[in-house]
DNA sequence: GTCTATATGTTGATAGAC
DNA sequence: GTCTATCAACATATAGAC
């Protein structure tokens, strides 16, 4: 959903136009976290970045770019998760771990990111097609459910699509309270996330 | 945190003012829901509501207030789980399910407000004395799961508080998805919830 | 308790100088 | 690529008639 960089300009121009917006982009998405998408006003921005509107209008067409660009970022790295070889081959519970470790890593790398994606509502078209995305990585989860379900490696004893909605809302819950060289370090999320999903909090 | 109806006026008075509020916030509380309440301007809510934006500034003193009693509401409802006899007595595990159990109940018969609640950021006075009362809340569920693991219930290989956030996220990701009439019901909702979060996904 | 009309500020976006 | 200056639209909120 990115798109590469443009081949034919000059590497020097490239290199810094692209500098200049990934740290734009970084700027605004936390603003964006901060406040709210909609509460944030362009001349928070230009605060924000110590720029003008003006010139973040030079970068991007506008404020509802800035959030494509930075919601795109999650969902292509949600979405490389699915294609990953451990994700595509092997028994469906051991795929179903893989995804649920991995989702946690991406939420943990690129949590400002994914942070924005789980947060639109779906006002402006940019939002509506990212909660697409979101509907579409439902469907692939819930399809391993089921699968593991089928395979007798998860318990039978209830609806798969609701398993996979408590399932993956414990894992998005995460960008609510983790940060980066806080309480936990992201290891210790991923193997608790798991444990309890997978154990349950009852010792065995 | 809401107040009695003013028992010194009229009856009739009272009722009927108190109806028409109650009327306007259901109102408003689905528009802030739908839009974010940044992204819904004052006009917006008197046409969702048939009215003028006058006649609303006539109930209340403002956008914020109309957010302040929307989001009492849930505060009001899920404190209240705390207070009952099942929570405050018997076996820590036992009190920790009742509370899990109460607070599906709660979201689900009060989504509305309680979506509302999770969806607080702190941009304003209202906002950050409701993330105040969220914290609050939080530091009563993590002594419950932490007694809970002293009674040798909960598994005692994981940290307290990292096993109270994936739980409360689990419950809280419930607004996310579930609708009165939808899918699922809440009971149906909370068994789920409950059998997973104690038992885990796996057969055993 | 509702309305119309309006004051006052802020918004996203653009024009054009440097 | 950044700036200052500005626009039209829209925001919250109020005044005052009915």
């Amino acid at each position: 959903m990115t798109r590469p960089q443009p081949t034919g300009a000059r590497v020097e121009r490239a290199r810094k136009d692209s500098y200049s917006l990934e740290e734009l982009l970084a700027v605004v998405v936390r603003v964006f976290i901060e406040r709210g998408y909609d509460a944030t006003s362009m001349e928070d921005l230009a605060r924000a970045t110590g720029r003008t509107k003006s010139s973040i209008y030079h970068h991007v067409t506008g404020k509802e770019q800035l959030l494509a660009l930075a919601v795109s970022r999650a969902v292509d790295a949600l979405f490389a998760v699915l294609e990953e070889p451990e994700s595509l081959e092997g028994p469906a519970i051991a795929r179903l771990e893989h995804v649920v470790r991995r989702s946690v890593q991406v939420l943990a790398a690129q949590l400002p990111y994914v942070t924005l994606l789980l947060r639109v509502r779906g006002n402006t078209d940019v939002e509506r097609e990212a909660l697409a995305k979101r509907r579409l990585f439902d469907r692939r989860l819930s399809a391993l459910v089921a699968d593991a379900i089928d395979e007798g490696d998860v318990r039978a004893d209830l609806d798969p699509h609701l398993v996979t909605r408590l399932l993956f809302g414990t894992v998005n819950s995460v960008t609510e309270w983790y940060r980066p060289g806080g309480d936990h370090r992201s290891q210790e999320v991923e193997d608790a996330l798991v444990a309890l999903a997978f154990e349950g909090m009852r010792p065995r």
